[in-house]
DNA sequence: CAGACCAAATTGGTCAGACCAAAATAGTCC
DNA sequence: GGACTATTTTGGTCTGACCAATTTGGTCTG
């Protein structure tokens, strides 16, 4: 098997149904096979076929009823969906991540401003002090992308905007692991970053709103920008990795 | 009961819970009772009562684990709470519309760059169909916010942004039937309405990214106004109602 | 007396088999 | 050929049992 049976029996089933279906391997509409069958082609109970399509339902790319289940359109899924389809093929899809990084945007954007505009005066402290680390030492790759992390949940917190919260910490924790495999080919520009960092900085301790919207903005595109080359490095990698493949050991 | 058992047992037993925890009943980190003891509670199979739970989990609102189920914070929920939240109450919380429309906002006027720069002409000009079907007639009320709702969709649809799209439709479909209880109090002010929808038009025509986006944004706070007024009006209407009432009937 | 340690009870996780109601299908009749 | 009905299929629910992990409480040791 692809998938060894180290998880449990209705995940197993449920992964690789949702596989099945994110991939097209079942068509929007068609109908899927029987509970009962699946439990007969996967060997378990139908008590874990039966969770696995409640799994598909919450997803949001089934709809099971009575008489039987059908796949539904993916845009009429469930935002959990995305984390699937970011690790469907061995990298992420890099339109997807795109838009994942322009929704962060918008919506860190927009906690930046109610944070500035109603944050107290610790908060604000607090976030500041999540962006001093950004802008003090040279941790670590992985050191350094957890600050970011951090100083977003800080400025999401801040805002007070329970909506914005719930969605980015949604999409970070889908977002976040699958970019593990990216990680090497970021090649976040240094010096930009961190004069973007004293300028947010300095517009927090002002509590101008829209210099920190600004600042903001500039701070995601750049975040964008890297993963677009990230992506760009990718490819070069692979086509260089084909094209000379017996040189490399 | 408070709830008629018209709903499935694990539905009812679901809700109840669900109402309690967002409520404060069961505080954070707190232990919930054991899955056979809710089962006794709610005459109710111990299966019922376990597929109560799993709903609890998908919603974030309980971590379970062999030894028992806690609550979990409610910032880490999914998003899926946020319809539970509005309608926890008789009437929906005034804050949390707020913040639902403020997300709306930014999620709308970025799916509308995106629409003006990438849809076709046809999705475009499908776009522009739905806005003169806002400028166009009076319709009822009902007819006016399905239109505008078709209108965000067919934007969203063109976006080509599948993340957006996904937040947009989980929040549109917790919100909109919530939203209906407040339908008589929202008095849109149908001229500036009907002159921001003629800006949007034209915008749209000229494929101006800018004006598009300014046009979508002073659209979005104009709905936002109106929700707040129709709040206003409610308070006002209650405190009212609470005095004068032996005059009324 | 504090802490580590161990055994029993509690709890969630899984499974098996049965029955019911609704939907889909096949068959029949007009 | 189309409408209607009976059968089969399918999901939905329930019951009861067993297993594994956790929790809990007591005991023992330093």
């Amino acid at each position: 098997m692809s998938t060894p049976t180290s998880t449990r029996k209705h995940e197993e089933i449920a992964d690789s149904l949702t596989r099945d279906i994110l991939v097209g391997q079942y068509r929007c509409g068609e109908r899927l096979p029987s509970e009962r069958d699946l439990a007969a082609r996967f060997d378990a109970n139908r008590g874990a076929v039966r969770e696995a399509m409640k799994k598909l339902e919450q997803l949001g790319i089934a709809s099971v009823q009575p008489g039987g289940a059908r796949v539904a359109p993916v845009h009429e899924a469930s935002l959990d969906v995305i984390g699937h389809l970011l690790e469907l093929g061995d990298l992420p899809d890099a339109d997807l991540v795109d838009q994942i990084l322009q929704v962060m945007r918008c919506l860190m954007t927009l906690a930046a401003e109610s944070a500035v505009e109603r944050a107290s005066d610790e908060e604000l402290l607090a976030i500041r002090r999540r962006v001093q680390s950004l802008i003090e030492d040279p941790q670590d790759r992985a050191a350094h992308v957890e600050a970011r992390f951090e100083l977003m949940r800080a400025i999401m917190e801040a805002s007070g905007n329970l909506v914005c919260r719930l969605i980015a910490r949604s999409l970070l924790v889908q977002f976040a692991p699958r970019m593990a495999s990216l990680d090497q080919f970021v090649h976040l520009t240094v010096d930009a970053h961190r004069a973007l960092a004293q300028r947010l900085d300095v517009a927090l301790a002002a509590r101008d709103v829209n210099a920190v919207r600004e600042t903001f903005e500039a701070l995601s595109n750049h975040s964008r920008e890297a993963a677009r080359q990230a992506f760009a490095a990718i490819r070069a990698d692979a086509a260089a990795g084909i094209s000379g493949k017996e040189v490399s050991s």
